[in-house]
RNA sequence: CUAGUGAUCCUGGAGUCG
């Protein structure tokens, strides 16, 4: 029984959904421990709904796995119903809970969950300090990661990635250098942050100089390039890559769209093994930006679900090809909208001179970051209200982010 | 650090300026 089991954790942790299933089905008998192990090894949030559906009976892991699934699919509300829900939690349940509010950079309802829980261990400061690193805390990260009991490896990791990630790549050169243990997940850390600084020489020498690497490598190296368009040396790394998945396809994607090659993105994305909803987007965002608003509609009208990202994408290539009628028809239809849908349309009104209507659409958006304020202020500048700027900018401190 | 199921760290998609 045990092996089987074992066997079983093995296909999940390798994603073989498939072969997980097959080995499930052939168990002379299976116990609770196996149907919750094959509950994590499903393969998509739709399969695991219909797996706990039909389960002989649930104990506290079943629905902990279960929630799990929402967690990663991002879907907090499901989650959230799954955790009022269920019979009783432990501390892996309200663990699970942060850790999606972590994800999704919600410091406050991360802070929130963090503060309700019966008891804190090691993995519950973790999440708590990549909460912080994920909504850009950096400050609360390090007041966190100070205070905290005892620090593992995972929690010099996490602080690692909250500097990396903030683009403070000396702070965390020097973290680096003063940790106790590098893990591989420290220095894919450490190259990914070259990587996103713009400094491929630094990030390329991490790599050659890496004594063991993992996909994540590979792909964070493949991105250092389709970052900033070098479509050669991006499809040399996919090429010479021992493995990859679905992350490694999508950046090859994402290069030839940035560069404009879309008959090769086009052909790329056929041959992709599977695509998901970002590689969708990915190309339907860059057939909107050149201008094939048909193309990019019928691509989207085929995808299999969509989200904000993928609305937002169309919208946004839309609100720039300078006709505004249609954009403010969109905007109106689009289901979900968040601060960079809004700001998109914010950018519409200002360049096409109507500073009342962004204004007054400015003032009514739910969330505003640093790019919404930018595009005001530089909309007013740019229509020459330098008067209303100016108290602009004096708002952008009040709001609590540094004006540049 | 070494025998079975659930939680935490690193990699891909959209807006402004650059």
């Amino acid at each position: 029984m045990i092996s089987w089991n074992t066997m079983l954790c093995g296909y999940a942790s390798n994603q073989r959904s498939a072969a997980a299933k097959e080995l499930f089905q052939k168990m002379p008998l299976r116990n609770l421990s196996a149907w919750n192990a094959m509950l994590s090894a499903e393969s998509s949030l739709a399969n695991a709904v219909a797996f706990f559906e039909v389960f002989p009976e649930r104990d506290m892991i079943t629905w902990t796995a279960m929630l799990t699934w929402y967690v990663h699919s991002r879907h907090m509300l499901d989650a959230e119903r799954m955790f009022d829900q269920m019979p009783a939690r432990d501390l892996i349940t309200w663990s699970a809970m942060l850790a999606g509010y972590s994800r999704l950079g919600n410091a406050d309802s991360a802070r929130r969950v963090f503060d309700s829980m019966p008891q804190h261990n090691i993995v519950t400061f973790n999440e708590m300090l990549s909460a912080y690193a994920q909504a850009g805390h950096v400050e609360s990260a390090e007041a966190l990661f100070r205070r905290m009991p005892l620090q593992d490896h995972v929690s010099w990791n996490s602080m690692l990635a909250a500097h990396t990630q903030s683009g403070r790549i000396a702070e965390a050169k020097t973290m680096f250098d003063n940790m106790p243990l590098h893990t591989l997940v420290s220095w894919n850390t450490m190259l990914s942050g070259y990587a996103q600084a713009g400094h491929t020489e630094q990030a390329r020498w991490i790599f050659r100089a890496m004594a063991y690497c993992s996909l994540v490598t590979w792909n964070a190296m493949l991105s250092a390039y389709t970052l900033f368009g070098c479509v050669k040396e991006a499809s040399e790394i996919f090429q010479s890559s021992p493995a990859k998945d679905l992350l490694t396809w999508t950046a090859l994607l994402s290069a030839y769209c940035q560069a404009g090659h879309l008959e090769y993105a086009k052909v790329l994305f056929d041959k992709m093994p599977e695509r998901d909803l970002q590689s969708w987007t990915a190309l339907a965002a860059a057939y909107a930006r050149h201008g094939y608003l048909e193309d990019a509609h019928s691509l989207v009208s085929s995808m299999p679900a969509q989200d904000v990202v993928s609305h937002t994408a169309v919208f946004s290539a839309l609100s720039q090809s300078g006709n505004l009628e249609a954009a403010k028809v969109l905007f109106d239809q689009i289901p979900i909208r968040n601060e960079v849908t809004w700001t998109a349309m914010v950018a519409a009104y200002a360049q096409n001179g109507h500073l009342a209507q962004a204004g007054r659409l400015f003032a009514a958006m739910p969330e505003k970051d640093l790019v919404s304020w930018r595009t005001m202020l530089l909309g007013l500048a740019e229509n020459e209200r330098p008067r209303k700027a100016l108290e602009g900018f004096h708002g952008v401190k009040l709001a609590g982010f540094s004006p540049r």
